[in-house]
DNA sequence: GTAGTTTATTAAGGACTTTAATAAACCACT
DNA sequence: AGTGGTTTATTAAAGTCCTTAATAAACTAC
């Protein structure tokens, strides 16, 4: 059936050692030849040979000498060990999360170390699709002037945005999201300025990719991250694997089959929930609210059409009795949703991510208790550590990826 | 941090190509060396070199030499090529399905030709699991005589049962399944009789593998089997890979919160609903059927209570109201628990297995109408092309598979 | 300064692979 | 029957990469 075409030559096991000793030294700092020895099972010659390749190509730096910092102490006597690090510096990848109110951006080394990075609301939610790559690649200029680095030297760019997105890289077209976006060619999208390849996915599969990687979800290899925002997705990661299906696995419009929710064009995620509901109580309330008597009203300066999420968990964790419903509400929305994911895909590990992470003491605990009275299987849950970065984070993930993939091949 | 302990030693190279040569073998039958050349990748000496060693071993027969059967006429002029075949007979594997109304046994080739089979009924459904175990046991022994083969001779066996399976081999407690099962650890239950290793896996599971080897979704990476027969489970495979999540994935549970589905307990498989739900409307009627009146009451014999889903199905394919109407009770069911699944997992094509998947003329249509009505994502649909055999042909599957990789490991 | 210890480097040997050259086996034609 | 043409098998030579074993280097401690 397939057809491998690429025959198991020599300069394959070279290949091999080197996405070792490359791996190894990612995730390690300053290492000696011993070390890696350890870590990938090659003989010492072998590892020297490899180190010394990959220092030729600017991707290790041979540290210390002399005067390595460390070095002193830790060895017992005999000749000193040559120390390796990875070269952070020698190339970097971009990030860009095309949220649905905001662009972030960012610059990131080889070790996934954000260097710059920028956020910038939209204008108002009507600027269109090509306006918004067309910031993105704005900012991306400036950041790249900011850091003193040259377009060239990227390797890769991963891009979130808050829509399935299909193998081909467009966008599939929901109801609620962005007119014309879908039209786009997004793997084309930094051009004629930037010619990188660009990797696109969708907000919630970045974002299980970032809390596996440096987030709540580390060493986890059975997850589901719900990015619970603006809108509400699901990014799968099953076996150690990023779950895409036809490139819309994850979207949650079931939604509307479980009870107690309503029709689709309501569903959004819990930051846009919270408040929208909010509102709507507060507006709908037969009798007027006295002054002081409601902590939500007091925070939304007696403009309830204004209410914000953030202010219904601070009135929420102050007690507030409206907004403890109204998080009540959304929460039990989300705890279905959580419910029928977690029967049928049965992870480990449920994590929160998105606008609401940040609020996980109010929300977690009224999430946890919503989802055990379901009769569902019972996940671990937790809050995201990333705040609203899951995202942008996991898109560097994917750039880098796609960085060391190509870089040996 | 994931230690590799196996440094790339030279071997490597030689196992890489044994491996797609092998490959290449399994799925075509008679090769010639170019035959490989082309499917591998590999040089004319290094596919001979590899094919020596397979013969050597006794995994690989020359074929033909002068008498070959097709040799002649496909060849131009020129030297004879040798031809290589894959030797089917050089071992064997095992497929146990332990049902939950009958158990089914089988031994297979190599290539996974079922030699022997045998399907026996449970007495009734009150035999205790051990002795479920214990009578695959016998007929396992029975098919070995049978076959003139020796237990020595197998190298694998898979086992499929109607619940999920966690990773150390143990079932998960249902409360419809079989109690005690839960306990036995199934890893060792064909032992002490036969000390192969067993592949314990959830039927529905091993159905998707099924269906992708040799049934209604070859070549589809992306799929979901619904296997509806006695219970109601999903197999799902994503980007060519079985998602098992942590044991469990694949549970329907989730149905009790989908509108328009009851309590978890009454849910069971297409075939079990389709039998209760005539059963009790004809029951229940308030007036008597005359007879003649409904072709499912003649079929029934006058016995409601009998009624099963195959004289469902054939009355409602003869256009008897009262089936045709439980058909679409029962096929509603299954279209909101499929357009949860589909819309979360986006796959390409949705498989019916297990019983019904014969009457897929009548259920099908009726499937896909309603599933249609769902606001869902839309896979392909397809009735299994392996009757009730999925599961156990999975099982086999599964065995061959763990065959050919402890093979040249 | 010398013994001891740890690591680097060099050398030798083995397992693969590939390409290129040579030998074999067959057809078709005269 | 013999000879040319053609395709495939086999052998030979060369190269890459790894490993183990031996040798050299660099440093500490006494």
């Amino acid at each position: 059936m397939t057809a491998k075409r690429t025959a198991a030559t020599a300069p394959v096991l070279r290949r091999i050692s080197a996405e070792a000793v490359l791996q190894a030294m990612v995730s390690a700092g300053e290492l000696t030849a011993g070390d890696l020895i350890a870590a990938t099972g090659l003989s010492r010659p072998t590892v020297h040979s490899v180190c010394d390749e990959l220092i030729g190509l600017g991707w290790v730096l041979e540290t210390g000498g002399a005067a390595s910092p460390a070095a002193t102490g830790t060895q017992p006597g005999g000749r000193p060990s040559r120390r390796y690090t990875l070269n952070a510096c020698a190339a970097f990848v971009v990030g860009i999360d095309l949220g649905a109110t905001k662009v972030s951006c960012c610059l990131a080394d080889l070790r996934g170390r954000i260097i710059v990075e920028t956020t910038r609301p939209w204008r108002d939610e009507h600027v269109g699709a090509l306006e918004r790559v067309q910031i993105a690649r704005r900012i991306m200029q400036e950041l790249l002037d900011q850091a003193g680095l040259d377009a060239g030297q990227v390797l890769a760019a991963g891009m979130a945005i808050p829509a399935p997105v299909t193998d081909d890289g467009h966008a599939v077209a929901l109801e609620s999201y962005l007119p014309g976006m879908a039209a786009l060619d997004l793997r084309t999208a930094l051009q004629p300025d930037f010619q990188w390849p660009l990797l696109v996915d969708n907000d919630a599969n970045l974002a299980v990719l970032a809390e596996r990687w440096c987030g709540a979800a580390q060493g986890v290899d059975n997850v589901v991250v719900l990015l619970a925002g603006e809108r509400l997705g699901a990014g799968i990661c099953l076996g150690g694997r990023l779950i895409r299906g036809g490139g819309a696995a994850g979207e949650m419009r079931f939604l509307e089959l479980v009870e107690g929710v309503g029709n689709t064009d309501a569903i959004g995620g819990m930051c846009r929930e919270l408040g929208a509901i909010a509102a709507a109580e507060i507006l709908a309330g037969d009798r007027p609210v006295a002054a002081g008597e409601s902590v939500l009203v007091e925070l939304a300066g007696r403009r309830p059409e204004d209410v914000t999420a953030e202010m219904v968990v601070e009135a929420a964790r102050r007690g507030d009795p409206a907004a403890v419903e109204v998080v009540a509400v959304v929460m039990d929305r989300t705890a279905r949703a959580a419910a029928v994911v977690s029967t049928l895909l049965d992870p480990e590990l449920l994590v929160l991510a998105g606008g609401p992470a940040g609020a996980g003491d109010v929300l977690l605990p009224v999430f946890e208790q919503q989802l055990g009275q379901l009769n569902s299987a019972r996940p671990r849950l937790a809050a995201s550590t990333l705040g609203d970065h899951s995202a942008l984070v996991g898109a560097v993930r994917t750039a880098l990826d796609h960085a060391f993939e190509s870089l040996l091949g």
